[in-house]
RNA sequence: GCGGGCGUCGCCAAGUGGUUAAGGCAGUGGCUUGUGGCGCCGCUAUUCGGGGGUUCGAAUCCCCUCGCUCGCCCCA
């Protein structure tokens, strides 16, 4: 029992589990890469500074939640709890940014410490989408639809769909005086942490969860009587182009969100089934990030996707395993190198081959065979090898008697129409 | 950081003070050393998360501790 274990917050992923994670991945790659999207990796270290400048040092993420550490250089690092600082340091660093605008994604590890619990891990996995450069309320509804295509291409239901807007800065700062005069009138009547709140990220009393804090605010001026005509015009823009691409959404006045860099859109995408951590996506536009880590002003958007719950809420479709398609049962000094030499021949076919290792007795292999679910075998003991052939069967579960054939070592032609007829063009489309 | 629940084999578990710690699944060996399912017969926890105490006697009672889990805060 003094054994070594995992840190809290951290999983293994085993391989029962990687099925439906691959089969995850493998959808959203393809849906990335149709959209055009390119993928950008950075690291998953960086200077502490980085997140604390870019995130915001009022947001809960960089107040108490991060990983950081002196390396031995005394240098502060933080494990990114977060891709979209990393992504824009990269982009300012490179000089990408004097490109043509991009658009990227990234998939990877963050890291938060917290106390663990359903669908929050304190390393866990996102996939993030950046648009980088685009101005248009065109690109926030592109990103939005992203999001919303992807969870729906992994047969994900019961979805929903809230937006906000935030302004642009100057809508956000009248606003944020009108508010900040009349949370000083009501402060004793706030809850304790909306108090505390107040100096440093009073934006956040917004979304607070305090059912009476929640009531005052109705009274309370409201951000989306202080937007310019230009960002009114602009979020209704938006949510017109929603609605024609039917895509079902909820307005959310209180919709926030924790980091500091948002503005203009805002959205979130959660699932009733993921239990009280029910947010599945995350997003917004951040005009104002890039400038502000030094950067050329450069509009943005993007969204986090967060990976575990994603997979808490795919169905089963996506558990779909593909099974062995032929497993090879050899015996004998001969047979062994001749099988070894088969299976090589047999992964050209883009086929599952897997050779039994066990040297165990012919019934054994079988067996094995039989509980894999191999679709085929193949025999090859000493009679096969000094014939130079193998036997081939078709292998189904219910043990009635296949027939099989007899194929010489050197026939790949015969070979090749026998997988082609009884595997080749059986397949599954997932699993292609 | 704060609450609630829980910790008996790889997994699911029975056992609630008397001593050989059920059972099922999985694994493994055999019946059957060249052929699959099913079945049958073996094997697989000196030990109940860890430490201390109470007792003639503890997985069972008490204390401490560790871990897991769900929730709060917040987020993916």
């Amino acid at each position: 029992m003094n054994n070594f274990k995992n840190l809290r917050g951290t999983v293994d992923l085993l391989p029962d589990q990687l099925i439906k994670w691959q089969n995850v991945e493998k959808i959203i790659l393809e849906q990335l890469f149709r959209a055009s999207i390119k993928e950008i990796r950075t690291p998953i270290l960086e200077m502490t500074e980085l997140f604390t400048r870019g995130i915001g040092e009022g947001t809960d993420v960089v107040s108490k939640e991060m990983y950081t550490f002196l390396d031995r250089g005394e240098r502060s690092c933080t494990l990114r709890p977060e891709g979209t600082a990393s992504v824009a340091r990269a982009l300012i660093q490179n000089g990408i940014l004097n490109k043509p605008p991009q658009k990227l994604w990234y998939m990877g590890p963050m890291f938060r410490y917290e106390r663990p619990q359903a669908g929050r891990q304190r390393q866990f996995h996102q996939l993030g989408v950046e648009f980088v450069g685009f101005e248009s309320l065109r690109s926030d509804v592109e990103i939005i639809t992203l999001a919303w295509d992807i969870l729906e291409k992994l047969g994900i239901k019961e979805l929903n769909l809230e937006i906000n807007t935030l302004g642009d800065n100057t809508d956000r700062s009248n606003f944020q005086k009108a508010f900040l005069e009349w949370l000083k009138v009501n402060t004793n009547s706030l809850d304790l942490d909306s108090q505390k709140r107040i100096d440093k990220n009073p934006l956040r009393i917004l979304d607070t969860k305090n059912v009476q804090t929640k009531k005052l605010l109705e009274n309370a001026p409201r951000l989306f009587d202080f937007l310019s005509e230009k960002s009114l015009k602009r979020y209704l823009n938006i949510k017109e182009q929603l609605k024609i691409l039917k895509i079902p959404y909820v307005e959310n006045f209180n919709l926030v969100r924790g980091l500091d860099y948002y503005t203009h859109t805002a959205f979130e995408i959660t699932s009733g089934s993921l239990g009280s951590q029910a947010t599945v996506c995350g997003g917004g536009r951040y005009d104002n990030l890039i400038n502000q880590m030094g950067g050329t002003e450069t509009p943005a958007i993007g969204f986090a996707i967060g990976l575990e719950r994603l997979i808490l809420l795919a169905g089963k479709e996506v558990e779909e395993n593909r099974a062995t398609d032929i497993y090879i049962v050899n015996k004998g000094l001969q047979a062994e190198t001749l099988a070894m030499d088969l299976s090589r021949k047999l992964r050209n076919y883009d086929l599952i081959a897997e050779l039994d290792l066990s040297g165990a007795s012919f019934s054994k292999q079988f067996k094995k065979a039989n509980k894999l679910k191999s679709k085929s075998i193949i025999v090859i003991g000493d009679d096969e090898a000094i014939k130079n052939e193998f036997i081939i069967r078709l292998f189904n579960n219910n043990n009635s008697e296949n027939k099989e054939e007899t194929i010489s070592l050197d026939d790949h032609i015969k070979l090749g129409n026998w997988l082609d007829e009884n595997l080749l063009l059986k397949r599954s489309s997932i699993n292609k």
